[in-house]
DNA sequence: AAGTGGTCTAGACCACGAC
DNA sequence: TCGTGGTCTAGACCACTTA
């Protein structure tokens, strides 16, 4: 057994003053753990069905308490990534392609193409500024005329456009110059990088709906077939709105999968 | 500060012999715990906005661990119900009752309906005996022709139909007569009592389909207008499938709102 | 009977935020 | 600075499955 703890501990941040990102944490022992066996499930090293070293093993090999590696192998399997039976052992979970796709969250859109086996890409349509409507100075409890910062894209998967997302949010948060800003980033990234706010968690209202009009139009879509019409509203520490977002998922071709875990 | 420690540790299960439930297991510690805290925050003895005692006062006042205090609060915290805050303290989410489920987690409709407010009832429509279809045999890796027992229940909101369910499963699961069996009871309990199977996690299908014909006249929706189409699929703890269901669901009387929590 | 994961403890130290 | 939650440890014992 090698011991790989000395690499493990307390790893210091890099790129710290470069990316003048003062929020940069190093990593901490479990989430490099998480990574590590991440990385083996998914390049199957262990083999898909088979059975992962046991928990003893498994702190002996990372020189790291068994209770660390519980906490990960916990993470892995409320992923649906592993499954664990008491008085047997862990196994990797063989329909990995199924659930990988969407551990992490729903809403990032980048990913679930990606994994669903398809190439993914983005068009910004438009950013721009202007007065809240009525609905987003209720959902993000703002003033009616406070300006808001739009932003409106369109997903493809393979050339396919399949979703179309806009998100808002007062123009009075953002404290960076987003002229440059990487259009591929998770929402909850840029508001981390340039409003300096933490997501600690949103809340989605899943609804079906018909194409109509321009949305039909830019999804390729018959006008008046369902799409899955998903609003989010994402808070921060506070418990303050930050943004609203309305999607427009072309669900015929990237299938919207949840996997469940309980116990 | 009362200790309440006698009480919670390893309570006894009780009406073993009367349930004639074998897989009936005493409470934890920390599922007591669980329990006590959600009863606090659902009734408000602590205040929606409102913070909770320390993990170390919470601690002492049930005479368990901090660790326990923590798993537990770590489990409301991914339901969306408290928000932690490092270096401040612990906090009633006060946006509980827009939420009725969370993602990752199981959807039970009946605790859907409630929580969004309305009185929950259930309508058998059918059970029956019949052979698999092919999309049966192939989501349950059966053979053609084998026989499965289909269950089609209907969900109301205050005596608005709103779910339209079928579970099918295959016949030959089922240990236990299913004469007299209880058509509250969610899939994941009929399993472990009809057939003795844990299941361990299921995969969702969020589509957006048309009201069509029976289905629209049971939901009272007109034909054409939208309607979420949820399949779900669900494993045992040998990564079997046991059960295949779909429901359509009026989200335009039943919102499907979901929290979604990172950490 | 042996080995696995599941629960729980007591205690140490770190990181962060409010005062 | 102090108290909070966040991370991690070492070790005990329980519950379950398999051989």
């Amino acid at each position: 057994m090698k011991c790989v703890r000395n690499t493990l501990k307390y790893q210091t941040a890099i790129d710290y003053s470069i990316l003048k990102m003062p929020i940069t944490r190093s990593k901490s022992i479990s989430e490099q753990v998480n990574e590590l066996l991440r990385g083996r499930i998914l390049d199957s090293t262990y083999v898909p069905g088979g059975r992962l070293p046991s928990e003893s093993e498994l702190s002996q090999e990372f020189g790291v308490s068994r209770a660390t590696i519980r906490t990960v192998l916990a993470k892995l399997a409320s992923e649906g990534l592993i499954l664990r039976k008491q008085g047997d052992g862990t196994y990797v979970n063989e329909r990995i392609d199924e659930v990988n796709a969407h551990v992490g969250g729903l809403w990032d859109f980048v990913r679930l193409i990606e994994s669903s086996g398809y190439q993914a890409s983005i068009e910004s349509l438009s950013i721009e500024k202007r007065a809240a409507t009525e609905q987003e100075t209720f959902t993000l409890a703002i003033q009616p005329g406070d300006e808001v910062l739009a932003l409106k894209r369109l997903f493809f998967a393979n050339s396919n456009p399949v979703i179309l997302a806009t998100n808002v949010l007062p123009s009075n948060l953002i404290v960076k110059d987003t002229e440059t800003f990487d259009g591929r980033l998770h929402i909850r990234d840029f508001l981390q990088q340039y409003c300096r706010r933490r997501i600690m968690y949103a809340i989605s209202d899943v609804r079906a709906s018909l194409a109509k009009g321009e949305v039909a139009g830019i999804l390729h879509r018959e006008p008046g077939s369902p799409l899955l019409d998903i609003r989010i509203a994402f808070y921060d520490r506070d418990n303050a709105p930050i943004v609203c977002g309305q999607s427009y998922y072309n669900d015929e071709v990237l299938r919207l999968r949840l996997v469940q875990t309980w116990g």
